[in-house]
DNA sequence: CTGCCGGTGACAAAACCGTGACAGAGCCAG
DNA sequence: CTGGCTCTGTCACGGTTTTGTCACCGGCAG
């Protein structure tokens, strides 16, 4: 798996696929601009496939794409169970409906011609809405997570965790009280098309445990769900 | 984009305790709006009773009230272990602090001034979160059956049983009434391919039964049936 | 270059599962 | 009622699988 860029700053991740190579540079250029972390795509399959592989923040698609169009994409993801917001494009109206129709839990759309100035507030709304969705902080035992700067305390002192560290344990903290089996937790957190070994996550729990549990021998919150994976409890 | 309504699932209700009748009176509005059946208790106690009485799927709870604050509500109600989900409300952000000391299990919060579009996606959010696991649990004697996490409680203490010792036990549970043949139990619960000995059903009956039966020597739920198998009774 | 991070492999430790042994309970025939 | 047969409850043990942990390596950034 490729990592292209560190995001200590958590730089917002945009996937752009549209074909008109005049509009996506133009678009690219502007979102950069805002500060965002571009990806570009010019058709389909490609579109899809670093949809996968990047899982960025936002997708901001075009409807028709050689290869294989927005609504198919945006169909296959959520069948994967990738949820991540898009917004279509659209050269026609009649467009429109068939993306309210087609109730594939789109955030939002835009009709061609568009003002480049209103994406920029639709991207900024869609994200911090989706943003929003995850409270800035939560707490379990003596331990405090902070998801916006990405830091816990334990008993009032500063733990820092790797990134990696801190999806694990995002995950964990949101899905609690549900066992989630290994290959949940790969899919989830490395990617879906990454196939690390099950020692990789075991080692990783191990290091989440260290810093967040007591008792490294006894756990509190991170427990061990034998013959399936792991499951977090407050 | 508003998502479409989708209202096939019954209404959900949601118990809203704010004193301050204008936000009071706003959010009902607007819940309702979003296809919630609200009610709304505009002090402590009375918020605390109508929590007992109605169960709601959600409680929007309010910090300052009059004659009793939300955390007590919150308290009391975990006493009794009525586990409703909570979202706090609160004016001071140096409450946020005690909202995650307090380790209420509280599912979330908010710090007025806050959107109501934002409190809106997390009504959604949590309430999609229990519904998940909500259909997962059930209950006899003082057992409670938690399908999700894969744990039982007995009175309220966490009993912990191995992933084998769960499927026997799910099966049991999901055919009460029914006697269960050996040969029925392996198929099931061991696979249609696995040749294995009584003795091996009859451990794993003897492990559940010291782990949910009062009295193992006459137990009231996990029932022999001779020449049979077993049989399961709430 | 050096230090951090992420990932792999090896090995030890623990947990779990299944079996056999045995005792005691249940059932039936005599 | 009783003896004998069968079935079940229970225990302890060992093999197997899964997990915890450590050491190490390569890549990347500073």
């Amino acid at each position: 798996m490729k990592k292209t860029e560190n995001k200590k700053e958590t730089k917002r991740k945009i996937l752009l696929v549209e074909d008109d190579i005049a509009i996506a540079f133009g678009l690219q250029k502007n979102l950069k601009f805002e500060g965002y972390e571009v990806l570009v795509a010019t058709e389909g399959e490609a579109g899809l496939e670093r949809a996968i592989d990047e899982r960025p923040d936002l997708i901001i698609l075009d409807i028709m794409l050689p290869r294989l169009n927005g609504f198919e994409i945006c169909e296959i993801l959520r069948k994967k169970e990738i949820d991540i917001p898009v917004i279509f494009l659209t050269a026609k109206s009649q467009e429109v409906d068939k993306i309210l129709g087609f109730d594939l839990g789109c955030d939002d759309y835009m009709t061609k011609p568009f003002s480049v100035r209103e994406l920029l507030a639709r991207v900024k709304t869609v994200l911090r809405r989706v943003q929003a969705e995850e409270p800035e902080k939560m707490a379990f035992g003596d331990v405090k997570v902070n998801f916006t700067a990405q830091t816990i305390k334990l008993r009032g002192e500063m733990v820092s965790l790797t990134s990696r560290e801190f999806e694990l344990l995002r995950l964990l903290v949101h899905s609690r009280g549900k066992v989630l089996p290994r290959d949940f937790i790969l899919n989830k957190v490395w990617g879906y098309n990454y196939y690390g070994t099950a020692r990789t996550i075991d080692n990783f729990i191990n290091r989440l445990r260290q810093k967040i549990e007591d008792d490294v021998e006894d756990p509190k919150h991170i427990l061990t769900v034998r013959g399936v994976g792991y499951k977090f409890e407050r």
